[in-house]
DNA sequence: CTGAAAGCGCTAACAA
DNA sequence: TTGTTAGCGCTTTCAG
């Protein structure tokens, strides 16, 4: 059923029809009203996907993540999907795995379906295949980027200060007296250089100029977080700092077992802190914050507003 | 840009461009290498909207979550996405909250941008406003259900029997010589109530009819889990079956802060498990075959193909 | 093997 | 206030 069938049913043409259908105004309240009783008796539900042939938007949005599976990318997808649900969209969601091609893949995936706007979640830090693409790309079609990072014009940038949080979590366990601070690092993402980073200025700027060579670099999950954790208590070590709370679960699953007089910190404030013997203190990089600025961001932009090109947000310390 | 630039560039007409495209034959391998040369050169990408006014599909499908931040729906989105993603389909990821009517809203949109099919995950037992809605839905579009259950015709239902799953763990904890066993509830959907149900009826197979008088009933998440033992420990009690690892991971955290003697196992499996300590024994309900069965029986029926009406998955023990 | 032309279902000028 | 008509960009008969 179509335009054409309500058009008729209605007595009127199909110009009407999408008037009232779209509230346009110029009618009449009489074909108003016929219209409306023609739309109720024939069940009409109009072909959004003509519509959008027409106007030249979906109103659907992509959204790229790594891997939906990792609760920080769920919790972002969650609010991206909310937010924009709100404002009448619809979220096209993307798992790239963190392949370059299938980014680019999807990125065309959208293209062709003509998504109005795409948010991007995470990226290897710049400079891969899919960054160079983007250029072109966001000249076409309105890219924001969450907790990545390039030098791309019209992408814009919504991004957690993670070094930051990493170095206030520095600074609160060198307060407390610690001496040995170690770091876990388990991914190889721009952000995962950035906590690193926070950690190496941290020490630094607190007389230990060699944080470096306390680093150990290790595979996700818990696993890899026990694993990492044999080989750091090797040497003398009083605080481990990790990127994720999954490897901060790890070593604590370590520390438990061994009885080791050291205190481990995680990232991302996952419900896994409050799970945990003891709770773990985590740094939390307010995904819900990130997300509803990227919506906002993005919404302005297809408004046709301006937006920032870059939105930086604190994160903060949750001490357990 | 459009099909027309390119069957001028090519000195060909539209219709043969769209062969070429779509692979259709009877070009002949001169027009074939002009129209060719012009999709290189012009850089072309047809757009798939237009495409799916005529062709009548979109090749999209649409996923409906209550909550994609629970890692069970998380992953049952993956798998469904990374299926679908090499069959050539796209998703659309809509998230309910649980609420009836956002169901019903999702649907429609669904509806009118013209998914070519769609699959919902977990649902609040039968006889919701949804579930009349689906019985006209279902005839217009395809539609499978995973872990719900309804006398919908036209619908297919994927489950995990999670019934058993609670069964198989009772009688596993039962052969090891518990005997107190009680049950946490932490949700209303035909899900729990399954595994409910499988609770009660491994222990009257056992000889305990009244083990519904060993429920505890509470809400999701850890801190739930805490609260319920609580209650649970002041009656004798030497074994806690969780239907969520969520809520063991609460009852565990009790235990070791009592050094009570009494063991604790989950329903899902998950990542949890493994990290918490003692590492939890649980119930899997294998969210993989799940979702690849669900999208098996849906890619057979937009493929034409007939598939079964009701898919039923025997979950596992893993113990720990 | 090729092209003209008629849709797909809608919106938006433009006339009336 | 209304209707006619020309697109939107593609696929697909149907002739040739």
């Amino acid at each position: 059923m179509n335009i054409y069938d309500v058009a008729r049913e209605a007595g009127v043409s199909i110009a009407t029809v999408s008037r009232v259908i779209n509230e346009k105004g110029n009618v009449s309240s009489k074909s108003m009203q016929k219209v409306n009783d023609a739309l109720k008796k024939l069940n009409y539900s109009p072909s959004l996907l003509a519509r959008a042939l027409t106007v030249k938007s979906t109103h659907t949005v992509g959204v790229l993540t790594i891997d939906i599976r990792d609760p920080y990318y769920a919790a972002i997808a969650y609010t991206i999907e909310q937010e924009f649900y709100k404002r009448g969209y619809n979220m096209m969601l993307c798992n790239t795995g963190g392949s370059e091609e299938k980014k680019i893949e999807y990125l065309n995936a959208l293209a062709q379906k003509q998504a109005d706007g795409v948010i991007i979640v995470g990226s290897s830090f710049g400079g891969g295949r899919a960054d160079d693409f983007l250029k072109e790309y966001a000249q076409k079609i309105p890219v924001v980027y969450i907790n990545g990072y390039s030098e791309i014009k019209d992408v814009h940038f919504v991004i957690c200060d993670d070094r930051r949080g990493i170095e206030l979590m520095c600074e609160h366990l060198l307060k407390q007296g610690k001496k040995h601070l170690h770091y876990i690092q388990d991914d190889i993402t721009f952000s995962a250089y950035q906590k690193r980073q926070g950690f190496v200025d941290a020490l630094k700027r607190h007389g230990f100029p060699d944080g470096n060579k306390s680093i150990t670099e290790t595979g996700a999950g818990v696993n890899a977080g026990y694993e990492a954790a044999k080989k750091i208590f090797q040497t003398p070590c009083d605080a481990v700092v990790c990127g994720e709370d999954l490897t901060a679960a790890g070593v604590l699953k370590y520390i438990n077992e061994f009885s080791i007089p050291a205190v481990v910190t995680g990232f991302n404030n996952s419900y896994l802190c409050e799970a945990l013997m003891p709770p773990l203190s985590s740094v939390d990089n307010r995904v819900g914050e990130v997300a509803c600025s990227a919506v906002e961001v993005l919404d302005a932009i297809l408004s046709g507003k301006t937006a920032a090109e870059k939105t930086l947000i604190t994160p903060r310390l949750v001490l357990r």
